[in-house]
Order: structure tokens, then sequence, then C-alpha cells
DNA sequence: TATAAAACCGACCGTCGGTTTGTTTTACAA
DNA sequence: TTGTAAAACAAACCGACGGTCGGTTTTATA
């Protein structure tokens, strides 16, 4: 005998999880909701009352992913001096953290492909840029760089580190070194 | 009386034009081959006769949109002098390019979402970074800049320029200035 | 003019996301 | 304890859609 709430939240990662598995190794469309549910012995209408659609699912694993990376990312960075310093280490942060082969398949192909991508760009800025834009404001207010436009300016620093990403994907080598450059040279145009 | 090749040629585009007016106004998914070639009348063997999938439709359009938008903004920039210039000066244009509401509706929503981001992108680079790349090589050669990895910088151009699109798109806000200064950021870091 | 091949037709099929209707389990008040 | 409402789950069902397949018409060619 299990509480209702127990009942629903085990349930709900139970799902949350067979269908992670499956579009990791099958991708979203060739992932049937049959498939998964006859995996965990569950019912359709059983997942239909937790989650609106098969879309939905994809969203809470592309969401859940994304502000895993992002976090643990900006974690790594909390204590060092300058905002713009630290702005660059969560960046190089950031792409060896989606250097892991489930977090870079659900966050570069299973989420876009799945939601659209105008859809997960605007998921993951709204989980990213919050944290980039913070510390272009601390950079601003210290005096490090020009103000201009920083939801801008934190975009290309989104755009520069997911390239890298999908090229070191795509090449298996690093590259954070023209990255580093890369970024270096955006702050050094808009030094005062 | 119509010669084969007449038909042919005849049938398939009208079956792209017609298909990528469909998939402007409704959308991938939404757009059923049925609609459209109950509005053209034709069948759907002739269809199938002509294209293996709806996907190689998308694929077809979305490889000619992408071709002319970048041939355009090149084609603008032919007789300015530096090779890093005209980088620029070609990078600034294609934004102009695909402000073109249809332009950017192919290339930034139905290419990848039915493509899926990753062969999107594939099609895109195969096209464009061919051009970026060439221009860079002779500003090495020059010694315009230092070498490092052109192709990925290649990537930052086109990241930086399709992101100043996406944003100019959301806001309506043109930012040429900022997106300017980047590149010549980039260009920066890199100066011997 | 015979024959091949390309272009085209349209009924048909399997799949799959989603709905609906009905059953079981938990919550809670009287 | 019991009656009842609501949440959780089951499973049959639906409709839409992409794609197939056998066959017909039109063009090419020898």
């Amino acid at each position: 005998m299990a509480t209702q709430r127990q009942r629903s939240e085990f349930t709900r990662s139970q799902l949350l999880k067979a269908f992670r598995s499956a579009f990791l190794s099958r991708g979203f469309d060739a992932t049937t909701t049959q498939y998964v549910l006859t995996q965990i012995g569950l019912s359709k209408g059983a997942m239909y009352h937790h989650f609106r659609s098969k879309t939905e699912i994809v969203e809470a694993l592309y969401e859940e992913e994304s502000r895993g990376a992002i976090e643990r990312a900006m974690r790594s960075v909390r204590q060092t001096a300058s905002p713009l310093e630290q702005l660059k280490q969560a960046c190089l942060a950031w792409t060896r953290e989606v250097r892991v082969p489930e977090v870079s398949k659900i966050l570069f192909e299973i989420g876009p492909s799945a939601l659209g991508p105008q859809k997960a760009k605007s998921v993951e800025d709204e989980i990213s840029l919050g944290y980039l834009e913070e510390l272009l404001s601390q950079a601003i207010r210290i005096g490090e760089i020009d103000a201009r436009d920083p939801r801008l300016l934190a975009k290309f620093l989104n755009a520069l580190v997911a390239e890298t990403a999908l090229y070191e994907l795509r090449t298996k080598k690093v590259s954070t070194g023209v990255l580093n450059d890369a970024i270096e040279g955006v702050f050094a145009a808009l030094r005062p």
C-alpha cells in the first residue's frame, strides 16, 4: 500500500527513465510509446494520465538535461575572481560537460528534432541566458566591458560554445584553445 | 504531347512549389501529402515516383534556399579588397538575406525540424563552409590572421551570423553593429 | 509497329499517437 | 466502517498519415 503521491512519482520517473534510454538508443521517432510502455509494464492510459503527449516527455527530459549541464558548469567556477574570467571558464566547463555522449545526444539531437529547433532553443535560452547575462552585467558594472546589448552578447557566447561542442562531437578533437581565443576576442572588441 | 524530360521537370517543380508554400503556411507535420497532391491534381504514386519520401522534398527545398541566400550574399561582396573585409561583409550581407520571412522560415524552422538539426546543419555547412574557408585561407596566406583551425573558425562565423539572424527574427531589431564588433573581435584574437 | 521504360493512378495497409470508456486503488469525511 | 469522490491505471478503439503495390497511360526507341 503506497500513498498516491508515491505511486504517481514512481510511475512518472519510471516513464522518464524508460523513455530516456529508448530515445538515446533509437531516437525520437523510432521510439514508440508502445515499446516503452511494454518494457515497464504500463498502459497507455496511465502514461497519458501523467503526460499530455509524447512531446511533453521529451520536453521534460531536455529541460532536465540542459539545466543539469549548465548548473554543473556554473558550480565549477563559483569562486574565480573576475566576472569575465568566470564567464569564460563557465563556457569552457560547459563544453566539457556536454562531452558526455548521453548529454550531447539529448541536447543536440533528440531535443531539437522532437521539439523543433526554435522551441528547444527557447527552452535552452531560458535556462542558460540568465546565468550568462548575470555575469555579463557584473562585468559591465565593474567596467570590464562596454554595455551594448548584453542579451545578444550572451547569445553569442552561447552560440560559440555550442558550435565548439558540436565540432568536438563530430571531429573528436578538443578545441578549447580556439574557443578560448574567440571568446577573448569578443570580449576584447567590447573593452572600453 | 510533351517530352518526358519536360513532363518530369514540370511535375517535379510543381511538387516543390506546392510543398514549399504549404510548408510555409502550415509547417512540416501539418502539411499532408494528400492535401498538396489534391491541390495540384496529382497522385501519390506520381509523387513517390519523383521523391523517395516527404522528407526528401524538404531536403531539396532546404538546400535550394540555403544555397540561394549564401550565393546572393557572396555575390554582393565580390570586388571588395581584403579577404577578411570581404568575409565580414559577406556575413553581414547574409543576415540581410535571411530577413526575408520565407527564407528564414525554411532555413530556421521547416528544414531543421523536418530533417533533424544535425542533418540540416550538415547540409548547410557543406554549402557555406566552403565559401568561408576559402576566404579565411586567403586571409591566412596574406598574413591577415594566424592559422589555427580555419574550419572551426568558419563555423564560429557561421554560428555568430546565424545567432544574429535568429535574434533579429525574434526581436525585430537590427543588430549588425554588435555582430560586426564580434566578428572583428574574433579576427583580432587571431592577428599575428 | 512492337517493346521497353518512364510517368502516373489510387486503393490499400500498417503504424502510431492519442482518445474514450471502464476498473482499481487511495483519500477522507461522516 | 462505510460511502464516495478523485486519482491512477487498463485496454479497446479511432483516425490520420506516410508509404506501398499492382496496374494503366504516355513517351521513347529500335
